[in-house]
DNA sequence: CATTAAACGAGACGGTACGTCATGTCTTTGA
DNA sequence: TCAAAGACATGACGTACCGTCTCGTTTAATG
């Protein structure tokens, strides 16, 4: 026999709810008590569902990442600044993911069996950034691909967890121009 | 009157322990009666020079930090691959600091009182780098200096952080060419 | 309509199960989940038709202690001595009612609702022990039947929920003696 | 060294407020949280000390039992109407202890490890009552003073534990009188 | 040399949150 | 309508740490 269905409810009201409170507090202050109140949810139900706090926020953000498309400017340099700049978006202003996305690194930091799941969701949004670039890059040059998605998603992660900087636009154009200019230069 | 005068055996032993934990068995396994006993010291001992545990392991990875000397090799290229190489060799291998620095992250994002003090010694560490860039930029060539910083050291917290692939040399060699490169170009 | 009738498979297997636990395991081990499980049933079908485990094991005990039958030895101190036999005989050996009858007690202790369901059922019990004394005691010595009772059936309770001392028949004759005395003492 | 003493102050609000709780909402109202908020003490505090709730209310509840003075009224019959109203006394009025001592019977049945340390309480009431008798009863006689104990306290806590009829002042004069007539009628 | 006062080790303290367990109810599919 | 299955909101559990607070002891400089 089948028994109760999950509740589609819930779920939307726990990943909502734990969004918020992070944004609104911040990610030390996400209990799971706090959470499941906030929610109008029982503990136990968070714990069915998932491991634990930061793979709800993970889910929660994942889902929010996933919003952002794959730019289509005709040039290298273009596609990455569009695409830098509609991530750093994300973490700029009213709701910004900021505080979020430093929870969840601090949280694989500090969880072992949470590392590996937000590496995933790291090697999914860099397969977006090095999937633009091998559009234009030719196969014969693609050795520093790597290096250059961790330098612009590297600085990118940099500036959201120290925060000595911002991230605006212009720093998406100058990171795309830095990136951009050894991989297309015929001349190097 | 005086009194009795910070132990500095205490103060080594703290600093020592707080060290061999963080990289043993990691920073979230890092506490405050775990490291008096490993310390051989009473709580408040710790609380009375330091105002949390992030501090105590700050300090002790400033000492090592510092340790890092600045390479003079005549080059742009040449001075940023061995800084940074010097750099990427004090999170590889036994002594790695990998997880000290991963953990330090962690706590600014979590702990705000934190967040300051940890930007103080990234911003020390930033200057190092910068010096090294400003010895060979020309005063009129200075505008992405920051952003050069920025994908450097970014791309070296992201693969401290995320683990996803290895500080060896080559990515040192790869990151100070595609550093240097743009900068240091006189067709560009 | 009428619906689908009561199941009696599931009735049954729900007392057995609870009886089982209870001998087995403690009464504070008798868990809904665990009771449903044990007897392949759902655990609404439990509390559909009882309101607390606790009367589940109360309708389970009752059905075993009304098999115990009234004795008719001719004399007061042996149908007192055959019937708290009797009544010891179920505390002792392989299928002891022991630590269902303790949780039971337990249960009246800790919950007021099913406090009066306790009581009736002890008064069911003393009903028959009284019945025995009134058989036996002319009408005008019948002051202290009471009390009588109450030191037989409390001195029972009291080994089977303390323990201190065993439930044999050599306990039986002794306290049929002490209690059936004063009764039939004709110089009193 | 030594450490911080334990703090008497904390030590007796544990034990007040657990008795109080108990005395006006019932024993399965006690719980952690509420007892140590009502005692203005953290949970660790408790179970520092006690290792379950039920030892809390034991030890509070010993304390109050030792109060009852051992009589001497110069017979055996006295004596114990004498011990008994006393001990009835204390499950009687304003602050009865027949709700501590139910569910302190009731852990006992629901906790094996709280067992054996409420049959040492029990035991300790015993002695006193045992004591008594042996006073009493000449060396050659004694063969009944366990189950006159048990008698005479099973009838108690029966009482206590059903509450179908009162402990007063009476009663104890008969189970007295019932448990007395035996042991000294040279008679018989 | 005796006094003074701060630092020290030890460890108990009032708290907060944890992740688990059990309760009694609700919601589905199937008989 | 009843049944099995199992998700749900609730709330207590006992544990782990936190940062603070006594204790009695140690250690230099001051008087």
């Amino acid at each position: 026999m089948v028994g109760r269905p999950r509740s589609e409810v819930a779920r939307e009201a726990i990943l909502k709810a734990a969004l918020d409170i992070v944004r609104e507090r911040g990610f030390g202050q996400l209990t799971a008590d706090g959470l499941a109140a906030a929610a109008g949810v029982g503990k136990q139900t968070i714990y069915r569902w998932w491991s634990s706090l930061a793979e709800v926020v993970l889910e929660a953000t994942r889902m929010v990442a996933r919003q952002i498309d794959v730019p289509e400017t005709g040039s290298l340099e273009g596609d990455l600044a569009a695409l830098l700049a509609a991530s750093f978006r994300y973490n700029r202003g009213a709701n910004s993911l900021r505080v979020v996305l430093g929870g969840l690194m601090a949280e694989a930091q500090l969880a072992p069996e949470f590392a590996p799941k937000f590496a995933a969701f790291i090697e999914e949004r860099r397969s977006v950034l090095r999937g633009v670039m091998l559009r234009h890059v030719p196969a014969d040059r693609r050795d520093d691909v790597e290096a250059a998605v961790d330098m612009m998603f590297g600085a990118m992660w940099y500036r959201v967890l120290v925060g000595h900087a911002p991230l605006d636009a212009e720093f998406a154009r100058t990171l795309a121009r830095l990136a951009a200019a050894p991989h297309c230069d015929p001349r190097r």
